[in-house]
DNA sequence: TCCTTGACTCAGA
DNA sequence: CTCTGAGCCAAGG
């Protein structure tokens, strides 16, 4: 039970992640791991390894989030909100701003909110 | 140096 | 639908 693992490349990582979250457009959500499969695998590890260790990845990224990234627009794949200490409601303030709408149990609708990555802007420079 | 503590997800039960 | 367990550790106190 290691639930927890660093990438090869943590800044590169990061940096990737906070890059892929800057394409999610106001009133959109994307979750963890779809940012993480957005980024992908750092190079030598398998998808498989990748699949359980990339979200916690984009989590740990979303934890040092530099100022100019839409973290708030970032959730679980339960379409909750999951952060650590209380700006849990602020977060949800910010995307209730954005035309977010959160239902009685506070998830987001992914099938309408949910963000979908265009192809194109997919190309961008992945572990150079 | 040792101990604690994490912005997750998916399969099972 | 909810709850549990498993899945490359490393930065901070």
């Amino acid at each position: 039970m290691s639930p927890y693992s660093s990438p090869p490349d943590r800044l590169t990582f990061q940096a990737l992640v906070w890059q892929q979250v800057r394409q999610i457009p106001a009133g959109k959500v994307a979750t963890y791991g779809q940012i993480a499969a957005l980024v992908g695998p750092p190079p030598g590890m398998s998808q498989e390894a990748y699949k359980a260790q990339g979200p916690r990845w984009v989590g740990g990224a979303m934890a040092a989030c530099p100022e100019g990234v839409p973290w708030q627009r970032v959730i679980n794949a339960q379409g909750k909100i999951s952060l650590r200490g209380g700006s849990e409601i602020h977060q949800r303030e910010l995307l209730e701003a954005e035309g977010v709408v959160f239902d009685d149990r506070g998830r987001v609708d992914l099938e309408r909110y949910g963000w979908i990555p265009d192809s194109k802007d997919n190309q961008l420079s992945l572990w150079s």
